[in-house]
DNA sequence: GAATTTTTGTTGCATTTGCAATAAAAATAA
DNA sequence: TTATTTTTATTGCAAATGCAACAAAAATTC
């Protein structure tokens, strides 16, 4: 028992905290960021996969995305193959707050590995990647109803 | 740039969403756990320290709190030499559930280090420890009201 | 083909979250 | 001592979060 999983969580409630205060002057509210950021990088993905992707309840995603629309900074189209399906773009607002998102990522990333050489930092991105692999597994399985055994 | 930001937020939030989940069944709602086991860690602690140590705004600490209170999970005790501060302990009920916590935080912990080595997992946990320290600094200064350059 | 299951999206409701503002006790400064 | 600042707790809002339930299109099974 190594007890990472508080260490885990103090730093992202942390980081999450500081975004939400530092994104508010860009009229983006709780959690947006994290959203908009990924439409960016995918464009024409849609809300269900947004919703894996982040790890948050499928409705949390439908509003928070709503919401981004709503506000100008992304927009859903349909498909003519897939009339279920509504593909997510950002607008132009959205390209122009994302290289503000990505900057204060950056900056936060890099406090956040002050003090560790390259190779540390490296290590711990390989480490993280892999526990997030474990962890993501029974997130799928009891976001399902799965029941863990233990 | 690592990217570790985004992989511990994935982390943090399906390893939150597993314990909010499989506590329900033990009448804890939404995130009160994470008081929950620190009270009993830190029997006299109160709700500020305890907001702190969470990382977490102090009037949701409050509230989680006061609801705990409320279930009868922990109690508030005021001090005599101090009248504006209220000890929280755990009652007999929250006693009782600690080691469910406890056994659930153990095998998520188990889960996500999978696959890892001794070694490996005593690295993470110690890189960890140093990234919380990092982004807990800034933390307590964009939370203060501080304004962070960059 | 028709029937069933899965995928994707939405809305209602209850709850949590957090900022702003307030209050009062305690600690510090003057 | 008195005045000021810091600490601790609380309440009023407004908003996000997530479960349950529903609907409809698509994919799969029979």
């Amino acid at each position: 028992m190594t007890d990472i999983l508080r260490e885990i969580g103090m730093i992202a409630r942390s980081l999450d905290s500081i975004s939400n205060i530092e994104f508010k002057e860009y009229d983006l509210t709780k959690g947006q960021y994290l959203y908009l950021v990924r439409v960016c990088e995918h464009p024409g993905i849609i809300q269900e996969k947004l919703a894996e992707m982040i790890k948050v309840d499928r409705t949390t995603a439908a509003r928070a995305i709503q919401k981004l629309e709503t506000n100008g900074f992304v927009e859903k189209r349909g498909d003519e193959r897939n009339r279920k399906i509504k593909k997510l773009f950002p607008t132009k607002k959205g390209e122009d707050v994302y290289p503000v998102i990505k900057r204060e990522n950056v900056h936060s990333d890099g406090v956040a590995l002050a003090g560790l050489s390259a190779d540390e930092a490296e290590t711990a991105a390989r480490l993280l990647r892999k526990i997030r692999a474990n962890v993501e597994a029974d997130w799928d399985f009891v976001k399902k109803g799965g029941k863990r055994e233990y």
